[in-house]
DNA sequence: ATAAATAATGAGTCATACTCAGCAAAACTA
DNA sequence: TAGTTTTGCTGAGTATGACTCATTATTTAT
């Protein structure tokens, strides 16, 4: 084989891989379609493959069953996401703003596309097998947990509650909030971030000196609650 | 018809109707059942039937399709959560504990019966209808909303943010941790709810400002006694 | 140009949610 | 209590839609 035969067919290579991925992505984005207008139990795999001009059989030949599709098109969902919230986010600001960025966007996403981030718990279904958490997902929430740990190590919040735990409290709460948004057909409501932000004041380092006599009385108080609830449980 | 005769045709229409209701119930339990061990898509028709001692047609005179008979396990989910939530809280507390009672309560169910939590989101979903909330949650829901309107009333809680929006963080917030504690497999953490309750501070009127400094010792003071009080108890 | 390998097709298979004609039991009538 | 009507139950049969695979088409290798 001389050199000009072997870049031939590596060009040649190159194209029909490519083709290939195209065909992939085109059925990814008839199934996103398909599964955001019908659901998924009304989507059928005639339809899916139609719209995405291939025989019914090329459809298996890249995802093995519909369940494999739906986990395919949850993920990408993710993943697009994902590049979403870092663009969000701006790398200067604080990292008060950049929860406030991180919230409103992540918001927004969820009221925008809510049929798929609904179709999310169907990719985490697979018969009996145990729930667990899509790969994309938790990739998705080291956005979060990036901007947790420099508050930290810039000394801004205090790391004594568990970052998942706030991780919980951020999340939870946006997607019940997306859900009440949708289902009452409200647009995005700011109020939900602002009230979200003000919670997270509360994992902020706030040190005790007479400029701030109320966040002062506040800590105290807080600090005798949480004995008296451990002295409750025993 | 003498007197005899109706009392006696009722008796049994009563019977009968308990019959009715018992097959009814028997389907359900098996449908409730089958769904936890093998899921939505595992679990079928024939075999609810089977285990439900009924013929799969009798499956379909209570409820007409496989969805329906989804939607009226997960209904009956709820209620009975409901009736538990009312339960678990004592009627003579605080409001910031029976927060944490119902907050118990509901992280405690939502572990052990993940199952059919999850499954929750499917009966939801109904082809490409829009997502709506199940009139039972709206109803459970209500046990959150009743205590925080007790604390409004009382003066004990600030009214300014809108209520859905606490709600929102409550019930987010727990069902993000129980999914976490549950694909980790670790048991309930009262970690979860003292943090959450923390953050809750944010919504009670204390008077912590120049203008109240008797409120402001009072809050303290009572933090104090109930301190007085619990070790008192060991 | 030809063979080998890879990709695509869609008619056919099979599992299962759902139906319905026939049967059984209960309720009513006299 | 026997006959009649009404109501409830049954499970074999149907329709649908996910998935298969023998055949055909296209690409790659020689």
């Amino acid at each position: 084989m001389n050199p000009q035969q072997r870049t031939s067919a590596k060009r040649m290579a190159d194209t029909q891989r490519q083709r290939l991925e195209a065909r992939e992505e085109a059925i990814l984005i008839a199934a996103t379609r398909l599964f955001g207008e019908s659901g998924v139990d009304g989507a059928r795999m005639a339809e899916i493959a139609k719209r995405a001009a291939v025989a019914e059989g090329t459809v298996y030949l890249y995802y093995k069953t519909k369940h494999d599709l739906l986990e395919a098109v949850v993920d990408r969902f993710w993943r697009e996401l994902t590049t979403g919230a870092r663009q969000a986010i701006t790398p200067s600001e604080t990292v008060s703003t950049q929860l406030r960025e991180l919230a409103t966007y992540h918001l927004r996403s969820l009221i925008d596309d809510f049929k798929i981030v609904d179709i999310t718990s169907r990719a985490r279904q697979w018969h009996s097998k145990p729930s667990r958490e899509l790969p994309q997902i938790r990739e998705y929430v080291r956005v979060f947990d990036d901007i947790m740990q420099r508050g930290i190590q810039s000394g801004e919040l205090e790391a004594s509650t568990p970052i998942w735990q706030i991780r919980d409290v951020f999340y939870g709460t946006l997607e019940h909030s997306a859900r009440t948004l949708v289902i009452r057909n409200q647009p995005i409501d700011m109020g939900v971030i602002d009230n979200l932000l003000d919670l997270f004041d509360q994992y902020r380092v706030v040190s005790l000196n007479d400029t701030d006599e109320q966040g002062s009385k506040r800590a105290v108080l807080q600090a005798l609650e949480k004995i008296e609830q451990q002295v409750a449980r025993w």
